[in-house]
DNA sequence: TATTCCGTGTAAGATTTTAACATACTTTTG
DNA sequence: CAAAAGTATGTTAAAATCTTACACGGAATA
């Protein structure tokens, strides 16, 4: 009973790397908030978390690198893009290729992403640490400059990259969407890539939160038509729903 | 002067693993502990500590307490690495273009590089994370395929970035050394990348903590007389700084 | 059945942290 | 050179978080 919490405290923290208390709360409702304070506590005695102020941090967390400019903005929408995660990572075969790329809701998909044996390319610096953790995928980072605030690469380079790979899946991320403008995002260079993924991958996996929904980035990269599968949180609009439907494209 | 405090904060945190801001005021009598608690921030916004309630503890110490393969092999000989990646960061001129290669020693070095206007070419993961948080560094990644043992991409195809890419000075470390069969390391594809770099650039530092001396791993990418600078720690033997001094290298 | 122990909840009080503003000093700029 | 902008610091009040102390119920034990 107690166990139980504890080990699943400690799961969540060595996937998540930090939680507050208010999470915590979030994630056991039925224990009081004292309660996983003393469940930290002890995890803290067992030196596997360390306790800060707010909540607690995974040693492994710690362990990985440091310095938290990206972190902070993978804050925002957290608890959709966790589950929408999820919900992406059930959906990998084993022995496949496919392409993530470097956003932060890709970030939690590597984070989530079973330990199978699989073939990933990303651009994603973020993404290639995650799953560099696990044994079994075969890993590919695309090469070029770095973008600091999303710790993504970009290169019109990357096409040489992409000539002499293939994969059958991408699952990617938009910055921005609506159904004029399609699926849209802050860099050039990236919407090149991303339409370059698309050409390349059989399918097109969207992950999309529902905050994205009326926003638009300058660049477009994909049409409502162009993706497969919408995976998305429970606040999308019905309405906008039915317009990905309609198109035989499965919204989960 | 409130760097000067900083890094004292930073060693002795190191050295004690753990202090609490009483404690802190003890050593800094002369300024406030809302100054130390800034200086904390920064530190820890720099990934070198961790803030916990009362005061802060070194990442140093939570990583001697477990760990993956990667950062396992940070803590060999870390002291010793860290004071040769500070003697490289002052190396570095602005205005320059270099490459720094993936190594752990390398990381310390991108941890502790200036935040000047320089164009960085790596090959490493860690180090472009690390030095994605300078704001001043332009960066770029090698990409390739992702060796999980230590975090560096390696490709065959990475040739064709470094085509169209110039650099003055390569700054990379070895995993071994005799002066017989040079500077070595594990990967074939890591010494291809390697010996194309010696090439490209107008310069070589090594960076090589005395650990690795008499040691051989399988693939020399450069011998005695390739580079240009030797950066070592203090127990580097006498006779063989002599091998290098003879051939006009600067040890430091 | 009474007793003890364990896990848990509640709430007050203590502690720590943050935020906001004020000041002195330095650097930049016109 | 003076004004303006920026940096480092201190002070204080308010906010957030944590600890302590005590109470309760149920399971194990005597």
């Amino acid at each position: 009973m107690k166990r139980d919490r504890i080990e699943e405290i400690a799961e969540l923290l060595d996937k998540r790397g930090k939680l507050t208390l208010e999470q915590l709360d979030d994630y056991f409702p039925h224990v009081s908030q004292m309660t996983l304070r003393r469940d930290l506590f002890q995890l803290e005695q067992e030196g596997r978390i360390i306790r800060v102020r707010g909540g607690a941090m995974s040693v492994k967390e710690v362990q990985k690198v440091s310095g938290e400019p990206y972190t902070k903005k993978t804050a925002i929408q957290m608890d959709a893009k966790i589950r929408i995660a999820q919900k992406a990572a059930h959906l990998i075969d084993e022995n496949t290729s496919l392409f993530i790329d470097g956003g932060t809701t890709a970030m939690y998909l590597a984070k989530e992403m079973p330990d199978i044996n699989v073939h990933v390319f990303t651009n994603g610096l973020a993404v290639a640490i995650e799953l560099a953790q696990k044994k079994n995928i075969h890993l590919t980072i695309l090469g070029g400059q770095v973008l600091k605030d999303n710790l993504s690469t970009a290169s019109p380079v990357a096409r040489s990259y992409f000539d002499n790979t293939n994969f059958e899946l991408a699952i990617i991320s938009a910055a921005a969407f609506t159904p004029e403008n399609g699926f849209s995002c802050a860099s050039q260079i990236e919407a090149d890539l991303l339409k370059l993924t698309r050409r390349k991958a059989k399918a097109m996996y969207m992950m999309l939160d529902s905050s994205k929904i009326g926003k638009i980035m300058p660049y477009t990269f994909a049409r409502l038509e162009d993706i497969d599968v919408l995976i998305t949180d429970d606040n999308f609009p019905n309405d906008l729903k039915d317009k990905f439907t309609n198109r035989n494209i499965v919204v989960m």
